[in-house]
DNA sequence: GAGACCCTAACGCCGCGTGAACGTCC
DNA sequence: CGGACGTTCACGCGGCGTTAGGGTCT
């Protein structure tokens, strides 16, 4: 179980119990390529998956919470670890970064806008 | 096509071009309740639709873009609208909007995290 | 009467997730 | 052996796109 001392592993129990979703979920997910469990010299062997997995999960389920399909999750992911990022190609990512953060301001905007309604009508209701 | 001098009234092209959505959209959002065309004396006949029909359909739009199912959209409108809300039950659509503040607040903050999260990991890809 | 729109009704597809059946390892 | 985990396949649902078949208006 242990081979580093320094980071932290996890079966495919451990990350369901973790975030309440199934293990079928956990590998979809991983299907899709949106996490990786360390590598595996057989088949049918049990997935373990390393603490930057379940960070990433996390990740995942946020987004999901938010409205995001799993594609754009795996871009925002990618981006977050800027994993796999060429050298080169360093102002297609930032330009990438500026892109959702303006994307997230607007749902921010709109979300804002949307509480700021319903509280409206939650007064008018009250004061009816 | 004027019946009352002080609302507007839209046929489905209409709306279909303020909102760059589909014909099929648009029915199929009146199929499942969400919006309401006038009652048409025909059957066969072209579908036309209030003003408030057409901020209705904006605020399902809106819903939409925030990740929200047409389920959950179809409960927020009729809230935000409060129609069809019998007498008694006020308390329970003050408990529902509060739950739905709550929620709304709650996927703010998520989005706000997310946001500090990627602006961080840009920076961080600036400094290099 | 040919197009350009509308209507309804039905099927199909994609994204996402689940269930069932079955093998495998300890 | 049993039970937790693996794999593969196929279905189910939401949210439409699309097509077929037929109307009306110009």
């Amino acid at each position: 179980v242990g081979c580093d001392v320094t980071e932290k592993y996890y079966s495919i129990h451990e990350m369901m119990m973790m975030f309440d979703v199934s293990s079928r979920t956990i590998r979809y997910y991983e299907e899709l390529g949106l996490i990786h469990s360390i590598e595996r010299a057989l088949p049918n062997q049990q997935r373990t998956f390393s603490d930057s997995q379940r960070r990433r999960l996390k990740l995942i389920l946020r987004g999901k919470r938010l409205g995001f399909s799993l594609h754009e999750i795996k871009e925002m992911v990618d981006l977050i670890e800027h994993n796999s990022t060429g050298e080169e190609g360093k102002e297609r990512i930032i330009a990438y970064a500026d892109q959702k953060i303006k994307e997230l301001e607007e749902k921010i905007q709109e979300l804002q806008t949307t509480k700021e309604e319903i509280l409206a009508h939650r007064q008018r209701f009250l004061d009816e």
